[in-house]
DNA sequence: GCTTGACCTTCCCATGGTGGGAAGCTCCAT
DNA sequence: ATGGAGCTTCCCACCATGGGAAGGTCAAGC
């Protein structure tokens, strides 16, 4: 299986599965004789598992824990829970964050009638002249 | 002022300040005689107007538009409020995208006993044995 | 005056995750 | 044999921010 499939197989473009080899994530793939990347099963499935990992947000660093966590039979599953909470109070936190970005904008907007006038309370707001926020 | 009473005065780092400035997003600052960038209340107002910008999410760019409503006395406050509801809506799909994040890893923690045992929905779910999920 | 430390300047590099594209090689079907 | 699709490596870009080096400047204290 050429890098292109493994790619296709995946949802990992083929030029993040280069880099992930790269920086070690994924180890050295097999090649043909041609220098081509050779992928099978094996690879395929670490491929998804860091797929479904960035689509739960998990940073790389992250995945490679994951990734050893996977592979090491014996692990306890208090380490993989203890990473996952990790991620999941990062989550908290980023959710918190744009949650009150976007209640402070929303607020600001509601309050622009955005008409052909130029008084505007989300700028009035911007540049300190708070009145209501 | 220099930077660095502007940047404690302002919020934004003064390696910041200097950013926009090469960005074209603050006009050149002004000069003392020996080179240091000088900084008076209406730079101020342009670097706070900046900071509220940043801590609602806007990007550089988005505030690049934002200033130049500001500065325009004629703008009509409708083209503020699209871009204001242009970037609510980017934090709409972002709170979304983290929000199932959040709910599909909370899940897979709460089905994850975390003790010493090496068997973990967690690792089983991101390696594709999609029992629960 | 001279030293010292805090501040400023410019310049380059790093982060994280991804993409674009060039130059050159390989494979396969026609 | 040719053409196009796919592969290789390499460099550059994004966004926003920070780190740090090498060198100039300023003010306070001696």
């Amino acid at each position: 299986m050429n890098i292109g499939d493994a790619a296709k197989a995946s949802g990992v473009s083929a030029k993040m599965i280069r880099h992930y080899e790269s920086i070690g994530l994924l180890p050295q793939a097999g090649r043909s004789d041609a220098g081509y990347r050779q992928y099978g099963d094996k690879d395929l499935r670490s491929l998804l598992f860091i797929r479904r990992s960035r689509d739960l947000g998990f940073s790389l660093d992250e995945i490679r824990g994951l990734l050893e966590l996977w592979q090491d039979r014996a692990r306890p599953s208090r380490e993989v829970k203890a990473l996952a909470q990790q991620h999941l109070a990062f989550l908290d936190r980023k959710l918190e964050e744009i949650q009150s970005m976007k209640q402070a904008l929303a607020h600001l907007v509601s309050c622009c009638h955005g008409d052909e006038r130029p008084d505007c309370p989300i700028l009035e707001s911007l540049s300190g002249e708070s009145s209501s926020v």
